[in-house]
DNA sequence: CTTGATATGTGCGAAACCGCACAGAGCGCC
DNA sequence: GGCGCTCTGTGCGGTTTCGCACATATCAAG
């Protein structure tokens, strides 16, 4: 499990030339993600960006009543904290870790420094961002048309995509946090999957047996997102699920 | 009225240099937006960025069923067709003309050139992307959380700052589709709104009689977005409906 | 094995929203 | 002035989700 502390681990950092890697990787600094870490809340000044390796994190917003609803994930495929090239250097947003592992850090002037280079890191990150954004429109279009049961599908597929292992640690509990739905929601349309054979659940774990079924009973907005990022990001690979996923 | 031909009136042209209006301004061309029109649709190739002046814009999603969202709206504060400076040239959305009005366009390689030579234009376009992506996070919250009265009021403020009267031409129907409810949800809010002495209707015409009350009755979500906004684009007009408008 | 903490299951009434059907109201046009 | 189109109002049953209360199940630690 080597493989956990390689920065090559996520696909941005991938994709960069041996010449951008030369300058940026020996900055980069592992840190461990543990479970509910906030990487920042809203309004905080960014220091880092972080770059998941086999962690996911949330970017979620807080509303003033306490309910929150996610805006967006990034696992391997991305960074943390674009705010900070796009100029803003801070969000309303809030991001914690959804699921722990590890990423890579780099300071945020090391990241400008090379940003501004206007070389392929700003190329890639501007991307990234684009890639972003289909994702937040799609959660706003879910969010809107979407049973429970859909967006769970959805929610599980992203997550899936961004981890090695068909096994996901995370409650029903915290699964309702991010979509912004009743725990009892969340419960009902597991249930549902568990049912159709889809899904396995229990205290806290939980495995996706058949995924192609669960594409299924996703929504549009999964393919969505998953193609528009391939578009925009076709050096990346394609799904890193590719392989057989032990269960 | 001959300010709608004044490309100053869009305050992302008014915050350039002198020096990039130089290169600028000759290629801007005036074209008129009439109610209904698409400037592209779902994965077209952009041609062309559009600074609205007196025009609104909506970012919007259809689905495959034919039911839409909204994910943003875009007037004289602001430029369709980020894309274009974000490397992916297309999106998944379409942009639909919500009030007619008059845009400056400009020709996709000519912005890109500007853009390329990483001064003011790359960063005010980054800012910018960045206070819309607030608005679309904000939207997919909204989505989630607020009822329609909440999100009807925030639509209208969004629609009112970026129009120099307090009358909007739009009718429940049209309104119904950006919000992606159905039209009779529109009614019963706005029936409400009316009776609260908010705001006043007929047959396609909507004028806002008490703005503050609109405030209190909307969300958070508009205020979140707003002093995002003016943070991100400070050297922006505050807003635009400051001096007293007309009914 | 017991206890306590956490995770999940279930039931029930209330509210919001939907889909549909149709009635009325305002406006343009002949 | 009347016809026809569009826009708005209203009612009704059905579904989804919510909020709350409480029951049950699983795991870890003593």
């Amino acid at each position: 499990m080597l493989e956990a502390a390689c920065p090559l681990q996520n696909h941005l950092l991938t994709a960069l030339s041996d010449d951008v890697k030369g300058r940026i990787f020996s900055h980069l600094e592992r840190v461990p993600l543990p479970l509910g870490a906030a990487l920042y809340e809203s309004g905080d000044t960014l220091r880092h960006v972080y770059f998941p390796t086999d962690s996911i994190v949330s970017l979620l917003y807080v509303m003033e009543n306490g309910a929150s609803a996610e805006i967006s994930v990034v696992g391997n495929e991305g960074l943390v904290g674009i705010s900070l090239f796009m100029g803003g250097e801070s969000t309303p947003s809030r991001a914690v870790v959804q699921s722990a592992g590890s990423a890579f850090r780099l300071a945020g002037h090391l990241l400008k420094e090379e940003f501004n280079r206007h070389g392929e890191m700003l190329l890639l990150m501007l991307r990234y961002t684009q890639a972003l954004i289909t994702q937040m429109s799609q959660t706003a279009v879910c969010n809107r048309h979407h049973s429970i049961e859909q967006q769970l599908s959805r929610w599980l597929l992203l997550s899936l995509d961004r981890l090695p292992t068909n096994r996901l640690t995370m409650t029903q509990e915290l699964i309702a946090n991010m979509l912004g739905v009743r725990r009892e929601g969340v419960t009902d349309a597991a249930g549902k999957l568990q049912m159709l054979g889809v899904i396995e659940y229990s205290r806290g774990h939980i495995t996706v047996l058949d995924r192609q079924k669960l594409e299924k009973l996703s929504c549009e907005c999964y393919a969505v997102v998953k193609k528009e990022t391939e578009r925009l990001l076709p050096y990346l690979p394609k799904t890193l699920s590719a392989p057989q996923k032990q269960r």
